[in-house]
DNA sequence: CTGAAAGCGCTTACAG
DNA sequence: CTGAAAGCGCTTACAG
């Protein structure tokens, strides 16, 4: 049994620990905000009065003085999706050292749903706003008529004036290829998702640049596009080993697609790594783990994403806005689909 | 391109409105408040000074002065998980068509954080608190010296007398077996996950209670309990198969045993559903989708959950708190895995 | 029907 | 170093 320490908070008031404390409220503020016109006894004498009624300001109160909120709001395009989530995560956490806190909305990638949570969002005075798409392909501006700093995260603001932070997806692709050829291999395929997402093409276009520096070309000379699901993965997987039988490795698109060229691969009888290494894309841990053998992947740092995007929103907010898109590098995790490591 | 419609509202007070509309600020209010004492032709004339000036109420203000902030706080467990997202999407989407927001906060399971979160939280004056758990066990009780309401989802409080939703994992075991004894089904076994999990009982419970309404038997005598993986699911139904090659009819815990065990049934040669039918349980679309045969399970309502518990907690604030358990019940999903369906 | 006044809980010049 | 006063933007009795 613990003891209790929550009161009805809701209650006790600045004037309460001032009463306590035998100062006025004036005082009281600022001892309890650490302004240096105050002397240390009496500073003490408040802090222990507040602790004692266990104080906790009024954050309304005190946004409203301030014209600050201590808020900020988290407009969401994928609240159930996979992307988005670790990236609130991460800038929760990065918020919660300090003082923010996120207003949380999802506008399921509908723009008039967008700009009404937006206007219900200025409202109530958040101090900023972090926008996450649900795909890494541009997305239009808020605009900079907003009284509070923009940040785009995931799926960048069109415009080059707006702080954005995206994934390395050209980056990943490059960083898939090297890892396959530091593993022997050179006779790499490439199979991804719909080619209606930026993503994939940039992926591609990464891995062909590690592969055109390492003086070798594509196996069946381009990448296959499809879908993003373990269907298209094991379709394309048959379909390439059928005409390429030569290939060494291929490069996926999304674990999703992995996990599907990896069934079809033990399906025709194909050992991985030994005949043929896989690389996956996102470290989607229940799929990658999950997979026969388990999958080497591309972990795109969402979370890190996510703080960083905090910060930068913090740092716009103190006054100190950056403009531009700011690429998040993603890491290798290494697994036995590309190098048996018990 | 759209026409600019928001303006640096941060700065349109009721004051700006009231002067267009040449009236005191006190009538202002109480036009824009659809209160009685107006005269019709006033009315008019502020509110449309408010369209013209495009006002939006300051809120924190608003909040101070009612002691009513419009915001709930939404303490979650499990921010990354799967089973929180769609109970906070269910409950964003009930306070989206009213007036309520979100304040979001992630305790990941930590009781420290969590109050430390409340408190937070409290300061801010939120009107009321969904607690959302990782698990469907029971957690304890935040108290009851809260200056506001709290309703817990997902995993339910100890304390009876707080108000709990939580799913119907025995009615999901019984719906799991029902469904199999429909398709014609007679010699059922179960393989479920983590014995440390309250919902790993209940469901077997609940389909213990179906067989035994039916007059049968659980095939092997008992439900095999292991882990929330595909391995334990390839494993377990390795075994199960080897050791009762009569078995028709599997249920499993979850999607990803499901998925293992489907793996596993194939690569022994039989055939899903001609030997042997298969049900899952979460309806977690990648996985059940992605399955072969697709994967008929159960699906939590969690987001319907999530739209109960937002429901709840307004009722509470308004006056009207319930208290006690109440279940949401999950519903089938066919798919290929018990019947062929194109 | 309309408006002047008080007040929600706090902070910040400004006097003392 | 301390405190009285003004004010953040709004709503609600209370007079008129």
């Amino acid at each position: 049994m613990t003891r209790q320490t929550a009161n009805s908070n809701r209650s006790v008031t600045l004037a309460d620990v001032a009463r306590l404390a035998g100062v006025s409220i004036a005082t009281a503020s600022k001892a309890l905000n650490g302004r240096a016109q105050v002397r240390a006894e009496t500073r003490e004498r408040v802090v222990s009065a507040a602790r004692q009624l266990s104080f906790t300001p009024n954050a309304l109160a005190r946004g409203l003085l301030l014209g600050r909120s201590g808020t900020v709001g988290l407009v969401t395009h994928d609240l159930e999706g996979r992307f988005s989530i670790p990236i609130l995560a991460g800038a929760e956490d990065a918020f919660g050292a300090g003082q923010m806190s996120g207003l949380l909305t999802d506008a399921r990638g509908d723009t008039i749903r967008e700009r009404y949570q937006v206007n219900a969002l200025l409202g109530r005075s958040v101090d900023g706003l972090i926008v996450v798409g649900d795909k890494t392909d541009e997305r239009p501006s808020l605009g900079h008529d907003l009284p509070v700093p923009v940040v785009y995260a995931y799926a960048p603001s069109s415009d080059p004036s707006d702080c954005s932070l995206v994934c390395d997806n050209v980056g990943a692709g490059r960083m898939g290829v090297e890892h396959l050829l530091g593993c022997g291999r050179s006779r790499i395929a490439i199979i991804t998702g719909d080619p209606t997402y930026g993503a994939a093409h940039e992926r591609v276009q990464g891995a062909l640049a590690a592969l055109a520096q390492a003086g070798l070309e594509l196996i069946g000379g381009r990448a296959m596009y499809g879908s993003w699901t373990e269907d298209w993965g094991r379709g394309a997987a048959r379909l390439l080993v059928d005409r390429f039988p030569a290939v060494d490795a291929i490069l996926c698109g999304s674990d999703q697609v992995a996990r599907g060229v990896l069934d079809a691969l033990r399906e025709r009888g194909l050992s991985v790594p030994g005949d043929i290494a896989v690389v996956g894309h996102d470290n989607w841990k229940v799929m990658a783990l999950g997979a026969r053998p388990t999958l080497t992947t591309i972990d795109m740092n969402l979370e890190e994403l996510g703080r960083l995007a905090a910060t930068r929103l913090v740092e716009a907010i103190d006054g100190h806005p950056r403009s531009g898109r700011e690429l998040v590098t993603g890491r290798l995790i290494t697994r036995n689909s590309t190098a048996p490591q018990d």
